[in-house]
DNA sequence: CTGATTTCTTAAACTACCTTAAGTTTTATA
DNA sequence: TATAAAACTTAAGGTAGTTTAAGAAATCAG
């Protein structure tokens, strides 16, 4: 298990002594998942969070007449997991499917509790984690609220380039709450416009 | 200042000594606002994160067109700041209001800071505060995109009946993301049917 | 208590985005 | 390398929600 890009994104934050890091990994699980395979499946129990080490998942959900909406794509260096029933060990309301071959470094629920327990630090990490990922949530409703379709998708194309280059114009549609046919539409114009 | 209900807030995630509550209380600034007072402007440094003592107020923007979104209302017992330009002392993106006389206990960037180093207890606390705002957020993220106007309404009445009683149609018609008119027809529309 | 302001309602015309369907291109698999 | 499957495009018709406008009801300031 390669854990040094994992390490940095945690350095980032956190400064871990040499013991802090072993007991730290000591907790971790490495994981690797072929394209298409799902990690997580609606209904089933929520039992980790993810650290991508490299390749590429996305979190989506279905509605009632089977429609995907895409909650998050997790690239290399991104954390994921269906957070509310992680941490209330409910069963899980999304999918998370690799859409690249992927591997990851999980920590079970279990391990979680003991990683804060044993290493207060981690409470500041990943009260910095949560942080981010709560403002960011708050910036896309705030988008989806007051943007057009259009103007949300160059402001996704510019946030995420990186995105673009991984995932196919359906799943950038689920994520913005358009059909692939409107995305079409808007990027139609855009090539000619 | 009565920070009884603060504390009690406090105390359902972390155990305080008497000292720490002291160091903590003495870190803190009361402040109340009159109805239709903006506590935080669009453009002004978002200096305090609040605790809503009493009273109750809303989060909105404004696009392009002046049309108001409102991100969050905050009723006593709810902590409430533009989180973002808070944590990263940018320019405030939003507006703070109260809708009623309200009054608040307020922590500044600085003694927030300095809380977390005082008491690191609090990183376990704000961990668990952004990691609720962060689900409760991604939660409505999915609403947005699944959900017809009428269910998001019909959800909202379910999840915040005090809210409702507390704020105008005009004020959750923006928070849902439709127009005040469109409310009043599924209104109408539930109160016949 | 009164006039002014804001909120709420109703309804008709309008638009952003959806649905359906068919054709084309790309990707995956044998 | 063939063939199936999936993704992408195009276009016509449809709908959820908007816009505009005007009147009724509630709230507010003096």
């Amino acid at each position: 298990m390669d854990t040094a890009l994992l390490l940095k994104n945690i350095n980032r934050h956190i400064q871990l002594t040499a013991d802090e890091t072993e007991k730290f990994t000591a907790l971790l699980h490495y994981k690797t998942a072929a394209k298409k395979t799902c990690l997580l499946t609606e209904g089933q129990a929520c039992q980790t969070i993810s650290y991508v080490c490299s390749g590429a998942l996305r979190a989506y959900c279905l509605d009632k007449d089977g429609k995907e909406s895409t909650i998050m794509f997790a690239m290399a260096d991104w954390w994921v997991t269906d957070m509310f029933c992680f941490l209330n060990q409910q069963p899980a309301m999304m999918f998370i499917e690799a859409i690249e071959d992927s591997c990851m470094c999980e920590l079970s629920k279990t391990n979680f509790d003991l990683l804060l327990q044993r290493i207060p630090k981690f409470e500041k990490f990943f009260r910095v984690l949560m942080q981010n990922a709560y403002t960011r949530e708050q910036l896309r409703t705030i988008e989806n609220l007051t943007l057009t379709a259009e103007e949300r998708y160059n402001r996704f194309i510019n946030k995420y380039p990186q995105v673009i280059k991984q995932v196919t114009q359906k799943q950038i549609a689920s994520y913005l709450g358009i059909t692939p046919e409107f995305l079409s539409a808007i990027r139609r114009k855009k090539a000619l416009g």
